[in-house]
DNA sequence: ACGCTGACTATTA
DNA sequence: CTAATAGCCAGCG
């Protein structure tokens, strides 16, 4: 892959306004990639990044994902049990579950139904 | 600079 | 099955 050196330590900062060429970007691309009335979780994320463990940090990656371009599809993101965990965080609560019964998702009290079979696993689908 | 918080998950009891 | 605990690491007071 085409590296971009130009510290001598890999660049977490985030300069002014600049994006960063982090795990974060990496989030965002997996996240784009999950097909429309699939989800997938952030530990299956973490997973395909590497990082199993870190799977709080793709939550806060998601926080970063509002001033984004393309649009992230975060609401095609759930935790493992397939509630909508970060719904809050959405312009209004509602919003994450109307995007979700858009695309065909059926939510009943927060929760994903058939949320197995509508899982996209990021590692299976990419070959990680 | 230190400590707490958080859109999580796997492990153990 | 549920409940409690540890690990994870960037942001904020």
């Amino acid at each position: 892959m085409p590296l971009k050196k130009s510290s001598d330590k890999i660049s977490r900062v985030k300069p002014s306004g600049l994006k960063d060429d982090s795990f974060f970007d990496l989030v965002f691309e997996i996240v784009r990639q999950v097909p429309k009335g699939r989800v997938t979780s952030y530990g299956a994320i973490a997973a395909a990044l590497g990082t199993r463990s870190s799977a709080r940090m793709v939550g806060w990656a998601m926080n970063s994902s509002h001033h984004v371009s393309p649009t992230v599809p975060a609401h095609r993101v759930v935790n493992r049990k397939g509630l909508l965990s970060g719904k809050m965080h959405f312009a209004y609560p509602e919003q994450m579950q109307e995007l979700l019964e858009k695309e065909g998702v059926k939510i009943i009290d927060d929760q994903v139904q058939d949320f197995e079979k509508l899982f996209w696993d990021p590692v299976k689908e990419l070959g990680l």
